[in-house]
DNA sequence: AGCAAACATTTTATGTTTAAAATATCGGCT
DNA sequence: AGCCGATATTTTAAACATAAAATGTTTGCT
């Protein structure tokens, strides 16, 4: 049973404090989970397939999209700085597991495409991810998932309106 | 200053194909949701009060034990390396923030601890961090944010068994 | 006492990431 | 045509991060 509180009422300083400790706390531990199995793919994939995440990411983007994507699309999608695409794209190409065509009629972007043999390597490690990902996260249950999905979502546009 | 994608984002999480699974549907959520929250909180800390978020992370950990903290409890809290460590703090103890003081009887560790001045800008800090925060994560239900937290305690213990 | 192993930290080399400046291209306007 | 602002990418400098080697200290063992 709930009771409304009358012999200890909580004004509004201390409400809203305890407001922001209860979100500082998910934040932490929300940062925590996501650190700890990000370093667990980030292992790995480099002992399994001598790789690191960023580059994995960038093949992964590319996977998706059979027609290519120019340095700023992977950028956005990546969510990291132009720079840093360019870095780890010039990595991948000198593998020659990605290549970087000229687009024709916009001589400043670049159409970024996964080589056949990125392709080839793509599908091996992805398969791997995938189970990696799961035992972290595959012992939830339904209702535990679909709470976490709702919530996950409310947060991002949540933080997306703050940004403006 | 160049700036990541913002208005309408493409992430991770909204360009996944229907055959991907729900742990990794789930993962690139968590994952989006945490890096948006990071970066906000890290240009947020850098345009109000000039400093790095991993600088903040140190003085916080401080600012939780009056004691003061070793270089490595320092490096376990912070789940970094202890070089990462050295580095950072050696940038806080020359903009005076934080002092290193042997510790009596063991030569080798130090007790690092907030100055007073360390103490009163963090203190500044805190509480615009704790906004910020609040801001991101503040629009949940409690029964939203008990049932993060309860999934996110589980898939922590989760990671932690998998790594062994 | 002497020595080896463990400990706490720093240093070094290498690589990642960001913000900002630089380079080059495009498109519209006059 | 010429200019200007937007676009696409690369380069640069500084901060951050790791692993591994180096330095100095402590502890336990014989």
């Amino acid at each position: 049973m709930e009771s409304i509180g009358v012999q200890e009422p909580i004004d509004h300083e201390s409400r809203v404090e305890q407001g922001d400790h209860k979100a500082v706390r998910l934040w932490l531990r929300l940062l925590t989970c996501t650190n700890l199995i990000e370093r667990h793919l980030r292992g790995q994939l480099r002992s399994e397939f001598d790789i690191t995440l960023p580059r994995f990411d960038l093949m992964a983007q590319l996977a998706r999209e059979s027609e290519g994507l120019t340095m700023g699309d992977l950028s956005q999608r990546m969510m990291v700085s132009g720079g840093n695409v360019s870095g780890i794209a010039a990595q991948l190409e000198s593998e020659g597991l990605i290549s970087r065509e000229p687009v024709q009629g916009n001589r400043r972007a670049f159409c970024v495409t996964l080589t056949r043999a990125g392709q080839a390597r793509f599908a091996e490690m992805a398969e791997a991810h995938e189970a990696w990902v799961a035992e972290c996260l595959g012992g939830l249950s339904d209702s535990e998932y679909d709470h976490m999905m709702r919530a996950l979502r409310q947060i991002k546009l949540r933080v997306g309106e703050v940004e403006r």
